[in-house]
DNA sequence: ATCAAAAAAGTTAGCGCAAACATTCTGCGC
DNA sequence: GCGCAGAATGTTTGCGCTAACTTTTTTGAT
């Protein structure tokens, strides 16, 4: 293979190595190495020949090869659905303010669809050998867990309070708010409807649902079953306000249980003229600024920034061995009465 | 070095490489690496021996050495500022899209404070070699410029119509919106206030400036001094429209730059009383999801998915040989009239 | 001045894969 | 059955770096 061809002459044309760096400040291309990695090792008047070569050459170390001598590299990956959801741009944001300047790299990748798409994902990602991951999902195939044990890096499942987790989990309880936020509404409503989100998002819609209908048990509610819907996008609440309202239309209220449903479908009550008066119908949503200009709307604080940062911060401590097991934290919501 | 000490043995505690797969099905590890990249070159029967050598061993490829080996990696770097405006998420949902499933993979770099923060950003970016680079900023210091000529890759600024791009530019015109913006409210109003994105924005804060301060000398309007201000984060619009209030009692309309400014100080104008009537204030706004349920105010309608798209669009085009030269890509805004 | 310990720098080998080239198998016409 | 094109597969080498070890230089206590 003769790829490049002369050891260390120049290089010209090609991207400078340590050893070009090396020759040009007249040390070994190891005293490069230990500049970048442990500079305290290496002698002062060295450093400042060596800082000047690096400039000089406009040398940018190659990670590929480091990760791949060293075993170990600085990456990231963050597996997440869609990110025009807002919410979890938050979470994303959490994620690299917590990762800060530590030299730490985030990949992202999408791989939300299905279980078949998330388990090709997670692979591809798994490939470039990241040190951490952070997965916005706990509904996966056998594969996957297979594959992430195998890894045998720090993982975090966010999202979910899973009851199996993989490794370690950082969330609050979907059930647990849904629940409250439907007990809060029957203080003033008897027939209170669902729209639950689409059940591709696994374990999520699953945990709402059944806080809801818990909820309703609870109070000794029947439940009529054309109060319990799902949605099939995270737009189409306008469609299902009306529609719940034909199928049922004694129905009193509605908890919107995601996305910008909710946003859309007090747009359509707007509309309807139902936003207050005889007609009136209530609204409740889960975690949305969108709906903060309609004051009467019930809705979830969920602690999006918090989630991204504490997952972080328990994989920064993973990696740097002050945490050797799994953990499981669940962070507090909270419930914004509607005026 | 005896990191893994037997060649072909069991490799057990280790994570699986192509030499313990291509011994699994009795053939030579370069047929392995010759299935993953050009199945066709080998035979079926061959085919199948690998494929379930692979499932049985939980073989990941490791792109470390892939990408060392042939010089040649499937990463696309995306340096941003801040996540959490949603209207860059919307940029990297069209990223996401428009890498779809070819296999290349998004690394994600937070870089916007300083010039500093982005050469630093960049240089980690660099490091992981990655084939082509999206930057959500147009305004580099030297190094920054020259590290990314030196990578010799597609790169493709967005955010704002470069006058001296990098290589590539995908964007819309700053100026032209907020020039459009400003014509249209001149036609109702004259004292037009505009508040501005804080300086640390680069370019796109003054080209924003600038279209507001040309419409106005095109109208023959003279601006008074407090019309014109400054915003020194996203969310101070409320703070930011009184104070302009107070200095300049006499303004009928403010134009906001940028973030969540026209939200937050169309919820104060709410809460002063001054949504309509004798003291009734004008807000326009640039592109914000949170503004549509305020259907009087103006505001423009940036094709953020689009230039995620048409980015990644052009990066692949380069990188599959379709495209060889740097191009310019101007995308349509809209002007939405408020009622 | 002397020598051991510590600091600084160098040497060697290999991480897991793919490029380039070499070799071995097919199948097929005659 | 022979030879030959082309398909299928194997061998060798090195990408740029770092772990582990070795060697050289410096330091400082006597």
């Amino acid at each position: 293979m003769a790829r490049r061809k002369n050891a260390s002459a120049d290089a010209s044309g090609q991207r400078p190595r340590a050893q070009d760096v090396a020759a040009l400040a007249d040390v070994s291309q190891m005293t490069v190495s230990r500049f970048l990695r442990a500079p305290d090792t290496v002698s002062p008047a060295t450093r400042k020949r060596i800082a000047a070569a690096m400039r000089k050459t406009g040398y940018v170390p190659n990670r590929l090869a480091g990760g791949l001598a060293s075993n170990k590299t600085n990456l990231i990956c963050l597996i997440v659905a869609d990110m025009r959801n807002p919410t979890l741009a938050a979470t994303v944001q959490g994620v690299c303010d917590a990762v800060g300047d530590q030299g730490y790299q985030i990949m992202l990748t999408m791989g939300g669809r299905s279980a078949d798409a998330e388990e090709r994902a997670i692979r591809e990602a798994l490939s470039h050998r990241p040190c951490a991951m952070l997965i916005h999902n706990t509904t996966h195939s056998a594969m996957t867990r297979r594959l992430l044990r195998d890894a045998a890096i720090p993982i975090v499942e966010i999202g979910h309070l899973s009851t199996r987790p993989i490794d370690s989990v950082v969330s609050y309880s979907n059930f647990d708010a849904i629940q409250a936020l439907t007990s809060h509404l029957l203080q003033f409503y008897r027939r209170i409807a669902f729209v639950g989100l689409a059940a591709r998002y696994g374990d999520r819609a699953t945990a709402r649902r059944d806080g809801y209908l818990a909820a309703m048990r609870a109070a000794n509610m029947d439940i009529d079953p054309a109060w319990v819907v799902e949605a099939s996008d995270n737009r189409s609440g306008a469609k299902l306000l009306t529609d719940i309202l034909a199928q049922a239309p004694d129905v009193e209220a509605v908890i919107f249980g995601g996305g910008d449903l909710a946003y859309e479908a007090a747009l359509e009550r707007r509309r309807q003229g139902w936003e207050s008066g005889s007609r009136r119908i209530a609204i409740a949503c889960y975690d949305n600024a969108l709906v903060r200009s309609f004051p009467d709307i019930a809705s979830l604080s969920i602690p999006r920034y918090e989630i991204g940062r504490k997952a972080i911060e328990i994989i920064l401590a993973r990696l740097r061995g002050e945490l050797d097991s799994a953990c499981r934290v669940e962070l507090p919501f909270a419930l914004i009465a509607g005026s």
